[in-house]
DNA sequence: CTGCGAATGAAAAAGCTTCTCATTATTACC
DNA sequence: GGTAATAATGAGAAGCTTTTTCATTCGCAG
């Protein structure tokens, strides 16, 4: 039962929701879109708005439950907070996202910030090129 | 004359790009939205086409001219390609921006790259806190 | 079970960016 | 300098993602 997390986050336990999380939860890709979500909703018979989606997700991030990324090419995708923290290489030619983390550079940006003169809140590190098997086509 | 550098980029000389290009060189802040180009002409008399500036900016994003970002909140901001190149912090508040350069993190990124099987093509690294002077406030 | 406040869905709107197409400007050439 | 071919521009429409509105429905405390 996801329910508990949804009630620890603060929010009440609706259908949509359920369905987002177990979405968010149970598929392949960790990273989504607001529109591969619906579309996945769709795919199991629910007949959920696009609005809702957004909704949803909206209020996921805010209760810290996923993490909203910007990646190039416009929309937003959407990522479940499991594990910790962590960085992001996309494939420019098929779309293929690694995950990674470096305490060298996590170090690094706090020391620059500091550096700066600023009290860092958020970071985000994104690397783009061209992944192995895109290299031999 | 900036019309060299037009030329130089291979792309014809016409005043709404003069204008444009000039209003990036001679502009206090250096990363603008299209909107805030099309602002700056308007308030120099130029009746330019906000079509014409997105239109532009992409032109010279192609020619190497200038460099598009995507800092949080929505829309893209350009900056004229002078020095080299270089990252950012954003102040939340104010939305102050920062520039640096590190090779630690620069080294860091190409090992990492290579060591997950991708040819690194670009990479940007937002960091988002809060400025020394809105830390006062 | 009931009732009230919160959540939802459909549709409209918003905000940024791109496209269309008639008009205008630039440039290569004479 | 003048001209024709071709590219660029401006206005507005359209496209896309995301948010808002509002009437209806649902969750849950009592
Ligand atoms: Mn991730
Ligand atoms: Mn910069
Ligand atoms: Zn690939
Ligand atoms: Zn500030």
């Amino acid at each position: 039962m996801e329910s508990s997390e949804l009630r620890k986050a603060g929010l009440k336990v609706t259908l949509p929701r359920m369905k987002i999380l177990d979405i968010l939860e149970n598929t392949g890709s960790r990273h989504q879109s607001a529109e591969d979500v619906y579309k996945a909703l769709l795919d199991t018979g629910e007949d959920i708005g696009l609005a809702t989606v957004y909704r949803v997700l909206t209020q996921f991030e805010a209760a810290g439950l996923v993490t909203r990324h910007h990646f190039e090419g416009g929309h937003s995708v959407f990522e479940l907070n499991e594990g910790s923290h962590h960085d992001h290489i996309v494939c420019v030619k098929c779309g293929k996202v690694d995950e990674f983390i470096d305490e060298t550079i996590e170090k690094r940006q706090q020391d620059i910030a500091k550096g700066l003169g600023y009290e860092l809140t958020d970071h985000c590190l994104y690397m783009y090129g061209i992944c192995k098997k895109c290299q031999t086509l």
